[in-house]
DNA sequence: GTTATTGCAAATTATTTGCATATAA
DNA sequence: TTATATGCAAATAATTTGCAATAAC
């Protein structure tokens, strides 16, 4: 079983586990958010479904991917300009640097940024519930200093 | 003059220098983003300005806000939930802190986060253009540790 | 057999735009 | 005077929802 095909399965279980009907759409859905490597939004998610099951329609991947979102089992994100991104969920937390010129998303983590975000929750007297830490960057122009 | 007439003022001449007009619907609604310490939406600016000026539409809000945002003269913010929410850009730079519960927002600022964000860019080839931190949190329940 | 789920089309929400008219400079 | 800006209403874009039909368990 490849990787791909385990984490699907993962996701199918996470589903089942919540007694959610594992339905033939949803199916299509969860492999392609399971080979997608990239954020890719509802559109092309509803587009690399249809290529597994063509019955798929927008308004179920829209309705399942809330239910994903519900479960945990991906993430949504709302970077600059045009709608929503997903991804799995199943990679440790990080964060993201996005091209502003080509859309192109870089995953990175901080450990030093985490703590120092729980910190200033703290100083002001709350408790962090999550995050959002987008660098929109744009690629050194040769010069490497 | 008080520092909200000040903060107006400024805004106006950030305009003239443009060569954009000052309308008498633009003036209502620089008027209401000086003296609004919070971070209120397109509605919201609407409701305000026509406090000033009955004949600003809604459709001249969104069109002089992005104006201003082109100019620099205020910030535009996509917290979650909900549409655009705009704040007047003669702050030093900030982060926010937003309270889940009551929409609330909190100002604050960390040199060191600021620090590391850069480095990250720069560690993957890229230089920062702008960054998004944003802080979701939930007051700390009575006992502090 | 039930009840959740689906596709479709219509509805929403936030925002933008075409156009004839009004107005700042 | 003259080009920019305005209000209004219609147009988009992204997402959600009502409903009768369908399918998972």
């Amino acid at each position: 079983m490849t990787d791909i095909e385990k984490r699907a399965q993962e996701m199918e279980e996470a589903l089942r586990a919540d007694g959610v009907r594992l339905t033939r759409q949803r199916s299509a859905l969860l492999q392609v958010l399971a080979e997608s490597g990239d954020h890719p939004d509802a559109n092309e998610l509803h587009r690399r479904a249809q290529a597994v099951d063509e019955s798929v329609s927008l308004a179920t991947v829209y309705r399942t991917l809330t239910v994903l979102e519900d479960q945990g089992v991906i993430h949504r994100h709302a970077f600059e300009g045009g709608g929503a991104r997903f991804e799995a969920a199943d990679m440790p937390h990080h964060d993201h640097l996005i091209d502003v010129e080509t859309g192109d998303v870089v995953e990175f983590r901080s450990d030093k940024i985490e703590q120092l975000q729980a910190e200033i929750a703290r100083e002001y007297g709350y408790e962090l519930v999550h995050h959002k830490l987008e660098l929109y960057c744009r690629k050194t122009s040769g010069n490497g200093s």
